[in-house]
DNA sequence: TGATATATGTCATAATATAACATATCAACC
DNA sequence: GGTTGATATGTTATATTATGACATATATCA
């Protein structure tokens, strides 16, 4: 299925200086934990940022590949892993596709509305694990580390063909 | 990889009748709708009530199969779409299986508990749809028609594995 | 420099899921 | 009761997503 051609959220926005932006502070962040960014890795971060929409991980294989970066799945599959490992990109399950994280601070707690006709991927921030889930969690005795919000419906852009008149 | 072999939500409980209890809703349910509850979705059902846990497809598949009913994979697959588009059974997207319904009554906005160690999840009832998500999705004119939330982590039983000593 | 950990290249295959089409069953109406 | 259209099943084949395993290379650091 090929995955949608629609910029990231819902609304076009100046792409120009987004992915140099993203791609220091990833790198900055790296060096100050000790992590290697490799050629790789940062490729793949930067074809995310680039198409700013998910992908998966064989559409990224296939930029490799076509760059001389690598031809084989484990390659595509261990930089996203690097990547998703560190919330530089999330992973949209519904999807089975990757997306550059839109908020390129700490580790966080990702929503994501997701359009069932384009599929088109929009992240917001959220305090999940702050409200009732925690309190079930707490109650639980069930220890939280990473959580992620899928929302499925229509984006603003896919609503008109829904309703036609 | 299999699936963890430990009952719902992190304790055990009395699974005598909720098999036939839930069983019995949904068939009602199904009758009220106009939906044909056959044995193929009725048996996948069944199943995954009888497991309470989260099964794969192919799992459920060779279940079937042992039963004489049915021994490929749309046969499986058909029968969870039908019982997922309902929410009879959600589908943890984080493991690509199954599960039945922990809360046998209207759609709802299920959160998962997922413990990285055994696989065993928990269903919790939310109104994730009703509040900072529910705004940032009417600001940016999104409808929103579906949500899970997956929380991955350690449950009660595995916490002391991993914090050992 | 040598030892260890980390990352990459590559082949093979596993695990998950769907397309397509023939057949059967159901639902509803005449 | 038979016809018709919709819905569900059986089956073959294949697409898509992901990982195991192992050799080689590169980085890190004592």
């Amino acid at each position: 299925m090929p995955l949608n051609s629609d910029p990231i959220g819902f609304a076009h926005h100046d792409h120009a200086s987004c992915v140099t932006d993203a791609v220091a502070s990833v790198e900055a962040r790296c060096i100050a934990a000790g992590l290697q960014f490799t050629p790789v890795r940062k490729r793949v971060f930067e074809i995310l940022l680039e198409e700013h929409r998910a992908l998966g991980a064989y559409e990224i294989l296939d930029r490799l590949r076509d760059e001389g970066l690598g031809s084989q799945p484990p390659v595509a599959y261990r930089a996203l892993d690097f990547l998703t490992k560190h919330d530089f990109v999330h992973k949209i399950e519904r999807l089975n596709a990757f997306i550059a994280c839109a908020h390129p601070h700490e580790v966080h707690t990702p929503a994501f509305l997701i359009c069932r006709d384009c599929n088109a991927v929009a992240e917001a921030e959220t305090n999940l694990t702050q409200g009732r889930l925690a309190q079930i969690a707490s109650a639980t005795g069930f220890i939280i580390e990473r959580a992620i919000l899928e929302a499925e419906g229509l984006c603003p852009n896919c609503i008109p063909k829904s309703e036609p008149a």
